[in-house]
DNA sequence: AAGCTCTGCTTTTTT
DNA sequence: AGCAGAGCTT
């Protein structure tokens, strides 16, 4: 991202030097910040420390691999000796290799989709069909967030929702179904992962010291979107090792997942003796770009103190553009990337940040109807679509047949099996010690008498033939499942490619449990399977998942009221203030030409739910207001949008 | 007990 | 407009 090249300037070259205590760095956008990371570590290895007692701890798996990547560079096959990862992965992953200390084994991990079915199991057992109660989704949002601000839910519940005292007290309950089915199943959701981590190394004092003498370095990328949770492990690793964190608080865009900014600002009161660093000038974009950044965050009532400046000086004024229609500017933007490809520009200098995963939809269509070649980051994984779900739900069955919901799945998958018949089928393993003794007592269960069930069995135990070779395993199991799932799904042709892809993720794995887990974890997208990482393609991205990037020539689209705030953030203060940032980070990814677009005439987008009109009447808008000279307004160039005879339909392919 | 059909609700961001 | 859940039919 950052020029990794070129040397260190004087407040980088302190930090990367850093020596004694802990080390907060603050690190404004664009000022090189992964380059002070990688430039520390390649520092502490090539004075002798150990790589293998560095830990890097990122925020994505992508930037931890990102910065192997660059490190490797510098050091070579070193590089691959640190530990690094997100906090998941590198919890998980420590825990597995401990299993007895964790007391983890066998456990699967599920995500975010399967926590919500299990809640949804739970609300069942509680709430009334039609009664109005909070729906699984809002649930499971609630657990997790309380869950990972470390706080009792009672206290949670009272404190940051409007439910009275009857609902919370039976949420509670319904919490607490949803406690004791996920460990009937031996399930390990995402926060479990970090709690029971936390919860061990806080209370046993002989693990704690057993992990504390691993590390020496504890680097942290992020650090304003870590959450209590994560500064508890953080606090219990430290000493002797040392801290290195680097954030914004300008960045921070995580709240709603309990991400929280006194991990930063406390930092100093926490790790006594610890030293602040700061990286101010910007080596990313030119002046321009970040006059508007700076004005954005001066606007907000809250006081950041931030003030990008360019080392590379002047350049291009961004660029304000108003369309009719969420169409027409998709189509602008696509005419606009073949143009400057025609005149030499690479498709990947460009990026093209939405807000959100669907309001990249219109772009996104535009970019396959004209063969611009594009990935998509961030946004609903291929790993979530249903028959991959039916697929990876028949490889669990065969880990464990605890695992209710890939049963429940797989089982129902057959013809005359529903809920009752597959509860009942599940119900006759569970005396089973192991799998294969479940296994046996499922042949054996009065439901698969029927001939057509016969086979039943059959799919885990392709499985578990296979246990060593992933990518066998699933080529198998795709065999196996094609009869059921090509009349189930339309489009069956298109579908079953998704299982040679996931054959072939699969071939990078030794284990079947560590293949789930790594995309449990962290999902892949189709788009990112497909292509390799150094193609020649334009990003397509939200602006959450932008975050630690950067491109020449950014458009920013959409930037409308009911998006910039969201319309869901209305209404409390600190998550307006939070969407602000968002628009801050997407701003300070454009290194040369920022290209902000919008249709505030039809926002279908507003208009769709709830705002009562399409005008921005009372809905809040962070570009209300936005002094003239900040940006050069523009109108697309009229033409075909007038004629009445274009009716433009975007052609779907 | 399964499976189909209709209705109503939703669409933020992600480990 | 597309999906999940409720309710109805077989």
């Amino acid at each position: 991202m950052t020029f990794s090249g070129g040397r260190l300037n004087r407040e980088q070259e302190a930090a990367v030097k850093h020596a004694g205590g802990h080390a907060l760095v603050l690190a404004g956008a664009g000022t090189g910040k992964t380059k002070t990371i990688i430039h520390r570590i390649a520092h502490l290895i090539e004075n002798g420390v150990d790589p293998r007692r560095i830990l890097l701890l990122t925020f994505t798996r992508r930037a931890a691999r990102e910065m192997t990547d660059r490190l490797r560079k510098m050091v070579g096959k070193s590089a691959d000796n640190i530990i690094s990862g997100t906090f998941h992965h590198y919890c998980l992953m420590t825990m597995r290799r401990m299993q007895k200390d964790f007391n983890i084994a066998g456990a699967t991990v599920i995500d975010r989709d399967d926590q919500e079915q299990l809640m949804r199991l739970a609300r069942a057992r509680y709430v009334e069909k039609k009664e109005v109660f909070p729906k699984a989704g809002p649930l499971t949002d609630l657990y997790s967030y309380a869950r990972n601000t470390n706080q009792s839910r009672q206290g949670y519940l009272k404190k940051f929702t409007e439910y009275d005292e009857k609902t919370i007290g039976r949420i509670i309950k319904v919490f607490e179904d949803y406690d004791r089915r996920k460990k009937a199943c031996n399930y390990l959701d995402f926060d479990d992962i970090l709690f029971r981590f936390a919860r061990v190394l806080h209370s046993s004092p002989a693990i704690r010291a057993k992990l504390r003498r691993r590390y020496d370095h504890i680097l942290v990328d992020e650090m304003q979107d870590t959450n209590p949770l994560q500064w508890l492990i953080l606090d219990g690793l430290r000493d002797p090792a040392k801290l290195f964190c680097v954030g914004d608080d300008a960045q921070s865009i995580y709240a709603f997942r309990g991400a929280d900014f006194r991990n930063v600002h406390s930092f100093t009161e926490r790790c006594p003796n610890s030293t602040v660093l700061k990286l101010q000038e910007n080596y990313r974009s030119t002046q321009e770009i970040l006059d508007l950044a700076n004005w954005l965050l001066a606007e907000s009532p809250l006081k950041y103190n931030k003030k990008l400046r360019a080392s590379r000086g002047k350049g291009i004024r961004p660029r304000l553009i108003e369309f009719e229609d969420d169409l027409s500017e998709a189509e602008w933007i696509a005419n606009d990337l073949l143009e400057r490809h025609e005149n030499g520009a690479a498709w990947k200098e460009h990026m093209v940040i939405s807000r959100t995963g669907f309001g990249a939809r219109a772009v996104e269509a535009e970019l396959i109807a004209r063969r611009i070649p594009y990935v998509f980051i961030g946004g609903v994984s291929f790993l979530q679509s249903a028959h991959v779900k039916d697929l990876l739900c028949l490889v669990r069955c065969a880990m464990s047949h605890h695992d209710l919901i890939a049963w429940m799945r797989y089982l129902t998958l057959w013809p005359k099996v529903g809920d009752v018949t597959a509860d009942r089928m599940i119900a006759g393993m569970q005396p089973g010690k192991s799998i294969r003794d479940a296994l046996e007592l499922l042949r054996k269960h009065p439901d698969l008498k029927n001939e057509s069930l016969e086979r039943i069995v059959q799919g885990p135990e392709i499985i578990l033939e296979n246990m060593d070779n992933p990518a066998e395993a699933i080529t198998r199991a795709s065999a196996f499942l094609e009869p059921l799932l090509s009349s189930m799904y339309e489009r069956w042709d298109k579908r079953r490619q998704d299982f040679n892809l996931l054959a072939r993720l699969a071939e990078r794995h030794r284990s079947l449990q560590g293949f789930l887990e790594t995309y449990t974890l962290d999902p892949v997208n189709i788009t990112q399977v497909e292509k390799r990482e150094d193609e020649d393609v334009v990003a397509l991205i939200t602006a959450h998942s932008a975050k630690g990037t950067e491109s020449p020539v950014c458009y920013l689209i959409r930037v409308e009221p009911g998006m910039y705030p969201h319309v869901r953030s209305l209404g409390d203060s600190d998550s307006e203030e939070e969407e602000r940032r968002v628009l801050y980070v997407a701003m300070t990814r454009a290194k040369n030409e920022l290209i902000v677009t919008r249709s505030l005439s039809r926002s279908d987008y507003t208009t769709f739910y709830g705002i009562t009109d399409s005008g921005s009447t009372g809905t809040p808008y962070f570009l209300e207001g936005l002094e003239k000279n900040l940006v050069r307004m523009e109108l697309p160039e009229t033409g075909t949008i007038d004629d009445d005879d274009s009716d433009i339909i975007i052609p779907h392919r």
